[in-house]
RNA sequence: CGGGGUGUAGCGCAGUUGGUAGCGUACCUGCUUUGGGAGCAGGUGGUCGCGUGUUCGAGUCACGCCACCCCGACCA
């Protein structure tokens, strides 16, 4: 494992981009760090957005929509919020476009210059906070449970397939309450519905912590994170919910009249997950033949490969394979039968393991004879021939066994690359030789934590929940530490 | 915005002192194959990133421009 780690560490890069592009996942466009979601790659974000939109209904939560263009006034109003953002926002300036007198094709036309620029959104507090304005003026108003799906800009200097494009989709919730503690409970809650979703469905464990002040959210006044364990030992953050306190009431002078007639600023979240849950599921569970998917979140659970010679064993094969794929799709799985004369069954076989279905089943002339099927699990490739009755309980048995699987591995990959670490030279050991993530003491300082940063490039990627609450001596400057933070290299 | 690279067939690449544009793969046709990415034979496909110059002659040399990638600051 080791030196498998070691391998795709100095690799990742061609390794991932080889494997989404070849798996069929996205491929670079011509847009500057944008990318195309190709079909097979939006099926797994649309399962990922189905189960997260049950589980946010769920909560009480309600879908709506806010525009795509936000005034630029709009961003100067929390300053934070600003600072945060300025840095990477597209910004529309124009209205029109004409053809070049000189002939040159088309231009700008200086004439439609807007009177006052439009921010793409780089997130929606700002606009959001705006409309809640005048939806709120009593307690009987709250609280404001909206969630959006939407698309959203922002112009890093560097992307990165799945993990850091120019435009990506997500999701944000922005929730507006009463009370600080309804506000508290709320953040909570959420991170705690982003945890239970990778971990039951993406397969994926995660350490629930609170963000330092340097590496929170701009304008929040606490940033918690689910932060997840790559297999190359950095971490990737998964999802982030955000307790504003009154900052964005306070900017948007959002007040409401109390039951005691008090007149007093609402309480704010916000929450999101984005497509960079799909990077985050190819990281954590594919190995070199190619994805691994969780089967709560595969496009096809079940792929079923003919193993013939000639037309009329093809006719056969065909006839009990559909019978099996409907057997299997009235369990609610979905199935695929691929039948092309075009390819080869090896070819078949290998295509199918790129994209990570969970489970493939092979039915030859063999198996057409013994009444069997060949039943293969993508995430050990261990082949078994099985009795083709009672294939429905069979497989789902095993889809079980693979979904449990594949978390049971992460987790232990996670358990045996952290490392508590007590001195510098461990924590240099841990994060710039081994790689993985190391619980070390640190003085509260953001001082102490741009160093260690500056030295090692790693950072504080939360203050977790749960762990070890001992007092010690900071890793790196030896003043007293109330107790261990989590350490690592992230994407 | 700094540092370093690369632009030649759909993709990955070679191209020597300047002399008719190549290889692998993919694609198309035919035959044989089909239980782990088949074999053989034949074939299609290129304004060599763009422009200017040097030369009898430029993928190759010179100058200018453009695009993309990697590393930093930034970041879900």
């Amino acid at each position: 494992m080791a030196k498998e780690l070691t391998s795709r560490k100095e690799n990742y890069s061609q390794w991932y981009n080889d494997l989404v592009i070849k798996a069929d996942l996205a491929e670079n466009s011509a847009v500057r760090g944008c990318m195309v979601i190709k079909p097979y790659g939006y099926a797994i974000w649309e399962n990922i957005q189905q189960q997260l939109d049950k589980m946010f209904k769920e909560t009480g939560h309600v879908n709506a929509y806010f525009p795509l263009f936000i005034p630029k006034s709009f961003f100067s109003k929390e300053a934070e919020h600003v600072e945060g953002f300025a840095k990477e926002c597209a910004v529309v300036t124009h209205y029109r476009l004409k053809n070049d007198e000189h002939g040159k094709g088309v231009v700008v036309d200086e004439t439609a210059k807007l009177e006052e620029e439009l921010i793409i959104r780089p997130t929606s507090e700002t606009i959001i906070w705006n409309t809640y304005k005048n939806w709120i003026q009593s307690y009987r108003d709250l609280p404001i449970l909206i969630n959006q799906w939407a698309n959203v800009v922002r112009w890093e200097m560097r992307t990165r397939l799945f993990l850091r494009t120019t435009e990506f989709l997500w999701q944000e919730g922005h929730t507006a309450h009463a009370t600080k503690e309804e506000a508290i409970e709320e953040t909570m809650k959420m991170l705690d519905v982003y945890a239970i979703f990778a971990e039951n469905f993406m397969a994926l464990p995660v350490i629930k912590g609170v963000k330092t002040e340097s590496e929170k959210f701009a304008g929040a006044v606490d940033t918690y994170t689910i932060e997840s364990m790559m297999q190359d030992g950095k971490a990737l953050q998964g999802g982030t919910s955000h307790f504003l306190g009154q900052n964005f009431a306070r900017a948007f002078d959002v007040k409401y009249l109390s039951r005691e007639g008090k007149l007093d600023y609402v309480w704010a979240t916000s929450w999101g997950v984005t497509t960079r849950l799909v990077g985050a599921l190819i990281m954590a569970h594919s190995d070199d033949n190619g994805l691994i998917l969780p089967p709560k979140l595969a496009p096809i659970h079940v792929v079923i490969i003919p193993i013939h010679r000639n037309e009329e064993q093809l006719a056969l094969i065909t006839e009990k394979a559909e019978s099996i794929r409907k057997l299997l799709e009235s369990k609610g799985l979905k199935v695929k039968y691929d039948g092309r004369d075009t390819h080869k069954p090896g070819w078949k076989f290998a295509e199918y393991e790129l994209k990570g279905v969970p489970v493939r089943l092979a039915i030859g002339p063999r198996d057409l004879e013994n009444n069997t099927v060949e039943m293969a699990r993508r995430d050990t490739l261990e082949k078994l021939v099985v009795s083709a009755d009672g294939i429905d309980s069979t497989v789902t048995q095993l889809l079980d066994a693979i979904q449990e699987n594949i978390y049971t591995r992460a987790l232990k990959f996670r358990e045996a690359n952290t490392i508590k670490v007590n001195t510098w030279d461990e924590f240099r050991e841990v994060i710039g030789v081994k790689g993985g993530f190391a619980y070390a003491h640190w003085d509260g300082t953001s001082e102490t934590e741009a160093r260690i940063k500056e030295e090692t490039m790693a950072t504080i990627r939360c203050i977790p929940f749960n762990g070890d609450t001992e007092e010690g001596q900071c890793v790196y400057s030896g003043k007293p530490s109330k107790r261990r933070v989590l350490f690592a290299i992230a994407y």
